[in-house]
DNA sequence: CGATATTGCTCAGTATGCTGACTATCAGTA
DNA sequence: TACTGATAGTCAGCATACTGAGCAATATCG
């Protein structure tokens, strides 16, 4: 029988398992509550203001029931806003806050760091190369899951 | 900003959620029901017949309190069964059955089928140099999860 | 215009994964 | 033996992720 660590798919979740444990290890010690998806999310909010939630999850790749749940609780943390649109009552346009500004900001150091740690077994070049092999096998992928990576067309 | 593309973190989910979504999809397709996690567990307690749950769980490095629901459900679907261990009243031995054999044998080629469709955008080469590069960083992150992997010792 | 299809969002239900706490048991030691 | 610490398992609570269903609003087309 094949061994686990011949298996794709258990290496994937094995290195997703100590990705975002090592993301809220850093994040908490430097004094921040937030999930790595959390953060995603309200990056992306930042770098596309007003934006809806069915975009916001095509950007990041998420599910769109996922996203609901996230941005609730950015809006409790006070860290985003959940407003309705003027032009389709259907879509909420979603917008990052002071607070969430200041705290994107404090917190990319503690993110960076993370990204490091993770890789810390690799060379500069094996890193690289990890996540070249990665972006292309989800490009190769993308329709596969129900939650693809969707482009916003301007 | 750092680009989601740039992020290991990042790519280290969207890679993991595609597999869990192929490896669905193709046990699904076979006509079984059943889950990456449950999968590695009960070949982990056929290959190591009468283990223990926290021997299990060191082999395939899930926590202790999430191979409780995984044991739950393959005894549910009478696929395992858990008894009390009679040297240490602790521990619950772990057992395949004859249906858990049965199943595993009938669903190893969807199985290996969906580790090839998540490679399906790199070349052999690639596929190859993509697991070495993860069990690299798995094996020097193994510590910074709560889930570490643990060999046995016989 | 009106019927139909599509879209944005939410919700219920299920399955990982984790933190932290708890019980029962075992192991080591004074 | 009594005390202390460690270990096996479970549980409650929270946060992803998904399936499938449903509602409200918009888009499309005859």
């Amino acid at each position: 029988m094949k061994d686990n660590n011949d298996m794709p798919g258990h290496l994937a979740r094995r290195f997703q398992q100590i990705a975002v444990a090592v993301f809220l290890a850093e994040v908490g010690d430097a004094g921040f509550d937030l999930t790595p998806v959390q953060y995603a999310a309200l990056a992306t909010i930042k770098a596309n203001p007003g934006l809806d939630q069915v975009t916001l999850a095509g950007l990041i790749a998420y599910d769109r029931t996922t996203i609901t749940g996230v941005i609730d609780r950015l809006v409790q943390k006070g860290l985003a806003e959940r407003r309705a649109s003027s032009r389709d009552r259907r879509a909420r346009e979603l917008e990052i806050t002071d607070e969430g500004r200041r705290t994107l900001r404090k917190i990319t150091p503690a993110v960076e760091s993370a990204q490091r740690i993770m890789l810390r077994g690799l060379s500069a070049k094996e890193g690289e190369e990890l996540m070249r092999l990665l972006r292309k096998a989800i490009t190769a992928g993308n329709e596969l899951s129900r939650a693809p990576l969707r482009d916003v067309q301007a």
